[in-house]
DNA sequence: CTGTTAGCGCTTTCAA
DNA sequence: TTGAAAGCGCTAACAG
């Protein structure tokens, strides 16, 4: 119904109300210093006539902001990054704030925009997973605080949040080498990916700190999605002297990878017996329901982005107190549940 | 570096490039009417000062917009959802649109809050998938153009785009029945939703064209998340009778319908084979590798956002032309694919 | 307790 | 081609 034709200002109200615009801001602010009554004409009338106050202008006067938090991701599409930015949203939400999300699609040029066009419309704050270790466009501007989540860049000084991904890696690993596997594939996306490399770098001191080797064959990183990380786990099974475990460093590359070894099996031309187990940085739904044992690395996406969303807000709410203090870095732990045959 | 006290305005970048506010207005907006030179100051300027127009205040002007899209869903670490405000963002960032993302959690008064904030925030349009059937703040108010998502809502006149979630719940179903299946279970989220009720009767249906009953004891809605999904499978396996295949309405019904049956197989009680097959609406990763048999309802959320985004944009740039025919509806096809033992 | 004035950053309109 | 003025909707600061 009754698409209106102009938008409604406080004028309106305040004429509704016979009042000024001026009482009627006041009531919207919560009231002080207005009568009572006056209060409840004024509301009827906000009720009435269907009005809500316009965020953009009230965020032009100085000192108010804008409520707003920026948010870039590279793939809203892949659970981690949906359930941390589900975090984000909640913590950001309890204080009244909303989050504008962009998708940069692990595309730095994106990022670069995004983050333009956020600070244009005066996010209060930025918390972005940043998608390449170069940042001229970080290090450059930004005028509001900044969080780094998942990813740190280096040169880049801000707050942020990651997991230990190293020590995770190291610990699933070593849990692998010690059950008596001597080779062990990995499965990675792009190497340049802060995640990536410090994962690889657990994958292979656990192997060092037991004196063994890493076969290069074994390992084959550039995998973004499930697909080609089911083509990369086709060949590391097609090699002479296969893996008999896979360490996986993300969901992705672990879905693929199970989604390989299912094509495999459901051909006949192999059992599951004589499938590679997995090792999954990343839990997933069911993963303890697959064909082969699958051993996860688990952690709470939803908990780092209520985290990043707090290291935020205590910057924006903290006032110069928390201001002050050098750039806090948090690294969430990270659980190995470990599954056999 | 470089946290700016002040934020910069036009009139800084004016003073910087030795020219007026208006003619570094004119160079941003495209440069018409600004000789080449001056424009290539200006921009010097710009880049040299790291400055980027206020959209907030851009916006207040009439006839500009704010080029903010409003997005609700109910869950955003729901794959589903996720998927789809991808696509959503995907085609709004076509046209240099942001998303506003907010979580709905299936609550209707956050959902209010959202909406009014929403257009606070001056959105062009909203996208949202409606948590509840009463409609009064939908039908309230919007001075935007709204498409609902998903779900519709009985009384509210808006472009929207759905499921085909009875003919595909018949589908599937006449498929388990044709297949000889006589106790089917149906686990469902809350009856009163749009899709739920939809695809219960779709399952209903394609028992009455066949002359057969469904036995309400079977049927199990109001599980929300994959844990109460869970408790729900369980008392369905615990019956006398129990089914011989079940109907999941959803994702999180499947997901929590199938972690159940695992913990059953891990104790050893019973076989897969004594297990019932499953029917989800909904497809999800590596469906093909459970224990059981899941047969899947396959659809393309992304491609739904796409569309939602779709008929927005087509109302917000199509200009008075779209907005003249009536409100549009569009049912997404879904594919059943059966799996059996 | 209430109203008036002024100005946030930007751009449309009009004048030079 | 450029600039000056005015005002979008809102609210601090200052009257009254």
């Amino acid at each position: 119904m009754g698409r209106a034709e102009r938008r409604l200002t406080v004028k309106d109200v305040a004429e509704a109300a016979g009042v000024s615009p001026m009482t009627v801001s006041r009531t919207l602010a919560g009231g002080q210093n207005v009568r009572p009554d006056v209060q409840e004409r004024v509301r009827a009338a906000v009720r009435e006539l269907g009005y809500h106050r316009n965020e953009n202008a009230r965020s032009l006067r100085p000192g108010q902001s804008s409520g707003l938090v920026g948010v870039a991701i590279t793939n809203i599409s892949n659970p981690y990054y949906s359930t941390f930015a589900l975090g984000v949203e909640e913590e950001a939400a309890l204080t009244g704030r909303r989050i504008l999300l962009g998708n940069t699609g692990e595309d730095p040029e994106r990022e670069d925009q995004l983050l333009r066009d956020f600070l244009g419309r005066r996010v209060e704050g930025l918390i972005i997973v940043p998608t390449t270790t170069t940042a001229d466009h970080l290090r450059g501007a930004p005028d509001v605080p900044l969080v780094l989540a998942s990813r740190v860049v280096p040169g880049v000084e801000a707050d942020h949040v990651v997991l230990a991904d190293c020590a995770g890696a190291e610990e699933g690993t070593g849990a692998l080498l010690d059950a008596g596997h001597r080779r062990i594939g990995f499965l990675g996306n792009l190497p340049g990916i802060f995640t990536s490399s410090r994962r690889l770098r657990g994958f292979e001191r656990a192997h060092e700190l037991r004196g063994l080797s890493v076969d290069p064959a074994l390992i084959s990183t550039g995998q973004q999605d499930t697909e080609t990380a089911a083509v990369a786990m086709g060949r590391l099974l097609a090699l002479a002297d296969p893996p008999t475990a896979v360490f996986c460093a993300n969901n992705r590359n672990a879905i693929g990878a199970m989604a390989e070894i299912g094509r495999i099996l459901a051909s006949g031309e192999r059992t599951a017996a004589e499938m590679p187990e997995l090792m999954s940085f990343d839990d997933f739904e069911l993963s303890e329901l697959m064909p082969v044992p699958v051993s996860v690395i688990r952690h709470d996406a939803r908990e780092m982005g209520r985290r990043a969303a707090r290291l935020l807000l205590d910057r924006l709410d903290g006032g110069g107190d928390s201001a002050s203090h050098g750039y806090r870095s948090i690294e969430l732990p990270v659980e190995v549940v470990r599954r056999t045959r």
